[in-house]
Parts: C-alpha cells; structure tokens; sequence
DNA sequence: GCCCGCTTGTAACCGAGGTTACAGATCGGC
DNA sequence: GCCGATCTGTAACCTCGGTTACAAGCGGGC
C-alpha cells in the first residue's frame, strides 16, 4: 500500500462532479486532510467487525464488496467504482457501527479516505446530501433485488442473468462466474454445459459465447 | 380505509421526537398538506411495480414489507412501527423510481401520508435529514443481515434465532413462522419436532414454549 | 353433541445444489 | 518437447428443503 498526494480539486470534481457543488473551502479542507493510497488488486480494505476509519472516495479500480459464508464462500453485494463511494462505510459513519461486510479491491485501486470529521462536515452541503441520498436509494434497491434472487431465484435463472448484458463474447472462468453467484465451480460447469446443450451457448477455454441471448433471457425471467 | 383528521403537532413530535428539532412553519405546512387515513389490518398499502404517492410516517399499527415469490410465498424484508418511517418509500421518491416490495398493514393501522413536496422541504431541515440517514444507515445493515442468512444459513439456524428473544412462551402458530422465515408449514413442523426431542422447545397448540435458550442460541449460531 | 375450520403431525417422494474425487485439456515457461 | 499450473468435464453421492397427501387433534358455534 503506498501512499502519495491527493489528486488536486479539478482531477476530483472530474469524478465526482457532485464536488463543483460544494463549497469550495469546504472542499478544500477534505482534500488537504484527506490521504490517498494505492492498493494492489486482492488487498483486504476491511472486513466483518471492523471500526470504519474514514470515507473512502475510488478515484481508480473497482472495490468489491461481499458477505462472508463461514465455509469460505462469499457473495458479492455490490461494488463501489470510480465516482461513487462505498455506502456501506457511510452507513458505519452515520450509525457508529462497525462493518458488516468485507471489502477487497478487485483491481489496483487508488482511493482517498477522508477523516470522520471531514464526511460530517460534508453533510451540511446539500449537494453532497442529494449524492449521499441518492447512492443510498441505489443501495437499498439493489439490496432488497438481491435478497430477492438469492431467496427465490433457481441458480439455472441467476446464471443465465449474469451472463446477459456484457456483450456476445465473455472473458471468464467457470470459478469467476461462481464466485459472482455465491455457487461452487462444478455447479457453474454443469449449468453451461445444459445451456450449450440447448444451443443458448458455445464453451471455449476461459470464455463463453452467447448465441441465443432472447432464449437466456427467457431462463432468467421464468426458468423455462 | 377512513380518513380523519390529522394530528396535532404535540402528538406528532411524540411520537417522532425529530419534529420537535424541525422549523415549526415548516411542520406545520406538513401537517396541513397530509393526509391521515387508517386501515385494517391486512390491507396492502403498495405493491411492487407501484409508483411512490408520498412519504409514510406510521401512527400506530404495523407495516410488514416483504418481497413476494411468483409462487406466492413471501420473505419479509422488514417492519415498520410507529415512529418509524417507509425507508423504501423515501428511496423511492429519492431516486424517483418504483416500488420493488410489498407493503401490508400487519395490524390495524394508522399512518400520515405527506406529499412528495412536504418531503423534499423536510430534507432541508438537518435534524431530519439526520433522522432519515440513520433510518438509511439501519435498514442497510439489516438488509445485508438478511442477505447472509437467506444466502448462507440453514433453516434450523435461522428457526432458532426466530425463536429467541421473545420471552419464554411463543403464542404463534407453525405457518406464522414459515412465513416469517419466507419457508412452509411442514418444514417448520418438522424443524420444531427436531427440536423438542432434543429438549430445547416444548410444543403446543399455538404455543412453543423455550426450554433451552442456550441450545438454541448453540444452533443459531454454529448449526449444532 | 355434532360439525366445521384451523392447527398439527407424518410419511413418501423429489429436485436443486453442494461435495468429493477424479481425468483430461490447455497453456505458458523453460 | 516437457512440466506444472490452471481450467474444464463428469460421475457418484448426500443433504436440505419443498411438495403432496393424508390423518388426527382441538375448539367454537349451533
């Protein structure tokens, strides 16, 4: 993890333009208390139980954050780019509470963490307000849409969802694609393999075609 | 559903101690812009696919929030009490979308209905903002609890963690903890006969009496 | 007392998904 | 070309939870 300087007030509004909104010593003083650091891709950010340290801003990379299962196996709940900001680090500031959840980098990640003060400072600009509101209003929608689809969606219906919307031809692994459902490798493997059997798509060595995305659709909507 | 007249200001900040903190013009132009209206239990006050109306403060009764199987079978999200506010409702007309969930009155239920405007006005007030970015922050975290036991958990685990915490004797019958626990009867029959010839629950009509807070909590907890 | 409706108990059966244990395929590096 | 690492395919087996289909218990109302 290194350390270096924060990026200046134009590079930051770039990414987050909500910041040309806030007042502009306000936005000075996170900058200048804030420090930015720069994290290899598999780096632990926090994890289950954890205090919240401060409010991290990604300006690179992608942060992915996952439940924990107690055999090993984990469940993404979502992922914090580049422009937006981990809402659960939010949601530990705003109720002191520790994290529930754990956060690794995907990518080589750089992010700026600003100090607990600073965030509480934040709040009194209303524009930073309307962004915070919004990511949360994302969130929980996301949230209560996940909990759907774990509690009631066959994994048959879940895969064939994520492989839709990514383009024709998909650059992974049968662990990668399992580890995006909270599923095992074999499950992954056999699912394909009955979806190849069925025309909807063709299997190489780390990717897989889409032929047939309406028959894909169809699956993930009603599981046939 | 009947309508009648709103409450005064003091029963309202009663019950919502954050009013008292708010402008009072601006209480008051709330209070005179909602509506009051009281149901009966069962009632279903929004439904997925609904648009958002305004924003629910609940007086008295219950509101029980769950999202619903094409099967029929439902998985409560969360409650809501009287003191509490819709979270899903104030995400919705955050991010101007529709509702993803189903709201019922679980009892008899009172509730004020502001505008979306009276909303928007109320955001502007910090203590109420405040208010709601903790009722934000809560209900996170509770989803991503709810994530990992739907995700991860055994059914016996997630029964006996029903199961504590409200006093020694349950008056509930079998499918109200199936539906609590978005499962069906049988298995819950089966589960709590599990239980009972381990000693840990003595079973009658409506009735599950706790034997063994310890036990329970063991399988809560570790599966055994 | 008798009937009806709700609640509980139970058993047989099934399917989805996870586990274990391999074997073969493919690739990059040396 | 050989070796090891990674990825893929597959089969046997198991567990959990859901489904179906009853029977019996209890309780209140008439």
């Amino acid at each position: 993890m290194s350390v270096e300087r924060p990026p200046d007030a134009g590079a930051l509004v770039a990414l987050y333009p909500v910041f040309a909104r806030v007042r502009r010593d306000a936005l000075d003083r996170c900058i200048g208390a804030a420090h930015t650091v720069r994290v290899p891709a598999g780096t632990v950010l926090f994890d289950e139980h954890n205090p919240c340290r401060g409010f991290p801003l990604v300006l690179e990379g992608s942060i992915r954050v996952a439940k924990a299962a107690p055999n090993g196996r984990e469940l993404p709940l979502y992922r914090v780019g580049p422009g937006e900001t981990c809402i659960i680090s939010s949601s530990c500031l705003l109720g002191r509470t520790e994290y529930n959840a754990r956060g690794v980098a995907e990518l080589d990640t750089a992010l700026m963490m600003l100090p607990r003060e600073c965030f509480a400072a934040l709040l009194d600009e209303p524009p930073f307000r309307d962004f915070l509101f919004s990511l949360f209003a994302e969130r929980i929608a996301g949230l209560m849409q996940l909990v759907e689809e774990v509690a009631f969606r066959k994994l048959d219906q879940r895969l064939a969802a994520l492989l839709l919307g990514k383009g024709r031809m998909l650059r992974t692994t049968h662990q990668r694609l399992a580890d995006e459902l909270g599923s095992v490798r074999e499950i992954v493997t056999r699912l394909l393999k009955g979806f190849a059997d069925q025309g909807l798509v063709a299997l190489g060595r780390e990717q897989v075609e889409i032929l047939d995305p309406a028959g894909l659709r169809r699956i993930a909507a009603t599981g046939q």
